[in-house]
DNA sequence: TGTACATCAGTGAACGCGCGTTCACTGATGTAC
DNA sequence: TGTACATCAGTGAACGCGCGTTCACTGATGTAC
C-alpha cells in the first residue's frame, strides 16, 4: 500500500506473470492485451513489452509457470495413481488460467527451453520417462485423457449438474471407471 | 466460377458460416474477425452485422451446426460403446472448427433455442436422457470425458508421437482402458 | 571516499492498423389492386 | 397483365476505439579508477 513508486520495480517480470493470470482469469486468454497487464501491474505498457518482447513471451511465461506448478502438484501426489488424477483436476480448477494456456501451444513460444524442460518433467509423471513401456506409455495416456477431458469438461460447463457440485469427488468417481494397470494399483 | 454476383446472395447465412469455420480453421477462433469472414463470402463485412446480429450470432450458429454434426455422428454409431468414442473422437478432428467453439460457450449465446436443442440431443447420446440412472450417468460422464480429453490433448499435440500417427488407432486402444457397464457392452 | 561513465529498467508521446458499429442509401423481390 | 408501393437484403462511407510497436528520453544502479 506503500505510495512511493519507485522507478526500479524490483521483480517486475513476476509481477507481470502474476497480473496477466488475473486478466486471463477474468476475460480470458484471447482478450488479455498488454496493456491491461500492465494497467494492473502499475507500469506503462511499453515495459511489459521491454521485459517479455512480446505478448507471446508474456503467455510463454505464463504456460512455463503453469508446467512447473502441475508438475509439483502431480509429484506430491505420486504415490497413488488415483490421487495423480485428483490433483490434476484440481490443479486445473484452482489454476484455470495456467490450464487454459497450457493447452494451447499456438500461445505461446513451445520451443523455449525453460517452458520444454517444465513440460517434459510433467510428462515423465504422466505418462512415464524415456524408458517406459509402450503399455505403461498407453495407460499413462488413457488416464491424462479421462482427467483432463473431464477438467475440461467441467470448466466450461458441460458436467451433468445432478452429478453434484464437488468436482473433486465426481472427478474421483469418475477416475474409479478407468482400468488400472496391475503394477500402479494402491 | 460465375462472375455474376447478384445482389441478393440467396444462401447467406450458410455461405458465412461455412466461411466462419474456415477461418477459425486457418487462425482459430479468437483471431476470427466479422471482416474476415465476410472477405471470404465475399460480401460487404455490415451484411454479416446484418444476417447475424453481431459476432456471437455468428459463432452461436457455428456452434449449433457442430452439435448437430456431432450429434448425427453418435447416432450412427449408437450399437456400440466403443463406436461411439470412436466417432467423437473422429467428429472433433475432421470438424475442428466446430468443435474449439462449441466447448468455449463464452463465445457464444448458450441460450440460444436452436444451439439448447441440438446440445440436448448430443447430450442425451452420451450420458443418457432424464431417466437414466445415477450410474449410467456417472459412466457416460466418464466415458465422454476419457475421448474428449482425447481429441482435445492430440489437437493440441500432447499425444506422444511413440504411440503412431493414427489418431483413431490410438483412440481405439485409450477407449479400452475404460470399465465398460455391463448392459454397454457389445 | 569521490567522480565519471556505461548500462540497465522503465517512461511517455506518437504512429498506423484492423476492428465493430452506425447510418443513409439502393437494388431486388413480393404483394395489393 | 400492369402498376404502385412496401419490405427485404445488402452496400459503402465514416466514426471512434484499443491495440502493439517504435523511438527518443530519463531516472536509478553498477563499475573502474
Amino acid at each position: 500500500m506503500s505510495s512511493s513508486r519507485p522507478y526500479h520495480h524490483g521483480d517486475l517480470g513476476t509481477a507481470l506473470v502474476a497480473a496477466a493470470v488475473e486478466a486471463i482469469e477474468e476475460t480470458g486468454a484471447a482478450d488479455m492485451s498488454l496493456r491491461e497487464v500492465a494497467r494492473r501491474a502499475g507500469v506503462t505498457h511499453t515495459a511489459v513489452g521491454y521485459h517479455f518482447g512480446d505478448k507471446q513471451g508474456l503467455l510463454t511465461a505464463v504456460a512455463t509457470e503453469g508446467y512447473r506448478l502441475l508438475g509439483e502438484a502431480l509429484d506430491a501426489a505420486r504415490q497413488s495413481f488415483l490421487e495423480m488424477g485428483v490433483a490434476y483436476v484440481r490443479f486445473a480448477l484452482a489454476h484455470h488460467a495456467h490450464f487454459e494456456v497450457m493447452y494451447q501451444p499456438a500461445l505461446y513460444n513451445a520451443t523455449d527451453p525453460a517452458l520444454v524442460a517444465a513440460r517434459q518433467k510433467t510428462a515423465a509423471l504422466l505418462y512415464g520417462s524415456r524408458d517406459a513401456t509402450s503399455d505403461d506409455v498407453m495407460a499413462g495416456v488413457a488416464a491424462w485423457s479421462i482427467v483432463h477431458g473431464f477438467a475440461t469438461l467441467w470448466l466450461n460447463g458441460n458436467i451433468p449438474p445432478r452429478l453434484g457440485d464437488d468436482p473433486e469427488a465426481v472427478a474421483r468417481a469418475v477416475a474409479m471407471h478407468l482400468r488400472v494397470p496391475r503394477h500402479r494399483r494402491t
